[in-house]
RNA sequence: GCUGGGUUCGCAUAGCGGCAAUUGCUCGUGGCUGUAGACCACGCGUCCGAAAGGGCUACGGGGGUUCGAGUCCCUCACCCAGCA
């Protein structure tokens, strides 16, 4: 359990992505219905847009956003528990994974999961491979210019009207005391999965000294602040990372983005030794069926990721292993397939949710078809209600001592 | 009846005499891990093949010119517009 200013949080826990203030398609309401008992929101996008001042001024982001325990409104409103992610993300995503191509197989299919990306290497060179073609997207993102990391910090070129905003660790830390959310990030730089031994230990040595300042610029004694680990996949960067996370920080985070399932548990296995026991340990941008097992079992508390709402919009479903839910297709069915233009079940029989309960899956198949805003929210709100509630099914069967029997139903 | 325009993958469109032929939609399938992305990719005449590739058929019907025709000519059918 961790205690924050705006109440308890029960671990292991699933937080909800709400990049924007919001998560995607769903209302405070919803997220209390479905029993989220926190939202990670994003100091970069909401700085850009609506500004950090205005999420002040409005009570802060809970608040702000009616994520209250009871009516908005009400008099004695408080805010539910809230994060913010430093806006280190965006150096990444907006920087070395701005020019980010996929790559084809010889079937024009993409390639598995987490080996299909090329990336900015820090001297800004695209490593293109043969494989490659152009896509539309891609084009796009030619217009966009990369994001700059300097020594101490970040140019961004905004990706909604292209100015440009410097960022490093005291912006970060002012910007999300300001908004004011209960646990905050520190300022990171993000490796590239594919960069070597030296450039990634240059960037590690980057996101260590934006850490200590991103601690020194604190001056709100209220948030807890996380510490975010890198080093790749090198194993003694990642291990001194781990450690000198641990040694600074009152709340530990593991970055990256990984080639593999396996890099992932291993990154885990390396880093999770050196954190103290009473320190919480986020593991962020993770969070498909097997990796919190895997990752709950490695002793991660928190969990963070964007699957279940970008997927919900995009029409693929979280399953049990009793309808067929396997690791192999990451628990998921794609409710556009035509098998399940007649079908009359619910996307997961057995479900609880208010999809689940209302909804078959020949109409939200149809709705899917003919793009209908109904069908993003019915899949979200399963999609997010799926995985709060797996979690929380983790959660009662480490107090009952059935965690390793549940992990091996599902993942067997 | 005359004159002009048109007929190309389910629909809609592109196509100086030289590659089963463009693009959009629909359709089919796959992907998505701290949200740039209500997005992206691939496929879509037919047959064989895992693939590379190969065979067949095809730009309203028929005929002609040409080494070669969706493209030029003649003719028929149908559609649209204007004039009678």
């Amino acid at each position: 359990m961790l205690k924050t200013p705006h109440g308890d949080i029960l671990t292991p826990n699933f937080n909800p992505v709400g990049t924007q203030a919001t998560v995607k398609t769903l209302s405070a309401l919803d997220l209390k219905e479905i029993g989220a008992q926190i939202v990670l929101s994003n100091t970069y996008h909401l700085n850009l847009r609506p500004g950090a001042q205005v999420i002040k001024e409005m009570g802060g982001l809970a608040k702000f956003m009616g994520f209250t325990h009871g009516p908005s409104f009400a008099k004695s409103a408080e805010g539910k528990p809230t994060m913010t992610d430093s806006g280190g993300f965006q150096v990444f995503s907006l920087g070395a994974a701005l020019k980010k191509v996929v790559m084809k197989d010889r079937q024009g299919m993409s390639l598995s999961k987490f080996s299909k990306s090329v990336f900015l290497s820090p001297a800004d060179t695209v490593h293109v491979l043969p494989a490659v073609t152009k896509t539309t997207a891609e084009k796009q993102l030619n217009k966009l210019k990369a994001a700059k990391v300097h020594e101490d910090g970040v140019w961004f070129y905004s990706h909604i009207d292209g100015s440009k905003n410097w960022f490093d660790a005291e912006v970060s830390v002012s910007l999300q005391e300001k908004m004011g959310a209960d646990l905050i990030v520190a300022f990171d730089d993000h490796e590239s999965p594919l960069w070597d031994y030296e450039t990634t230990k240059l960037s590690v040595e980057r996101t260590n000294r934006w850490g200590v300042a991103s601690l020194a610029a604190q001056k709100r004694r209220d948030q807890l602040m996380y510490g975010v680990v890198h080093g790749g996949m090198y194993e003694d960067l990642r291990k001194a990372s781990a450690m000198f996370t641990d040694k600074h920080f009152p709340a530990v985070s593991i970055g990256g983005s990984y080639t593999s399932k396996d890099v992932l548990y291993n990154t885990l296995e390396w880093c999770v030794p050196y954190f103290q026991d009473d320190k919480p340990r986020h593991l962020l941008g993770i969070g498909e069926v097997q990796d919190l097992f895997e990752g709950v079992a490695r002793g991660i508390d928190f969990f963070d990721c964007v699957a279940p709402t970008r997927r919900g919009r995009h029409g693929t479903f979280y399953i049990s292993p009793q309808n067929g839910g396997s690791s192999k297709q990451n628990f998921t069915m794609n409710i556009q397939n035509v098998k399940y233009s007649m079908d009359q079940e619910p996307i997961d029989p057995g479900c609880e949710c208010m999809t689940c309960q209302n909804y078959t899956r020949a109409y939200i198949h149809h709705l899917v078809k003919a793009d209908e805003l109904l069908a993003q929210r019915l899949g979200s709100y399963h999609n997010v209600y799926f995985i709060v509630n797996l979690v929380k099914r983790i959660r009662e069967s480490i107090l009952e001592g059935s965690f390793q029997q549940m992990k091996e139903q599902w993942l067997q």
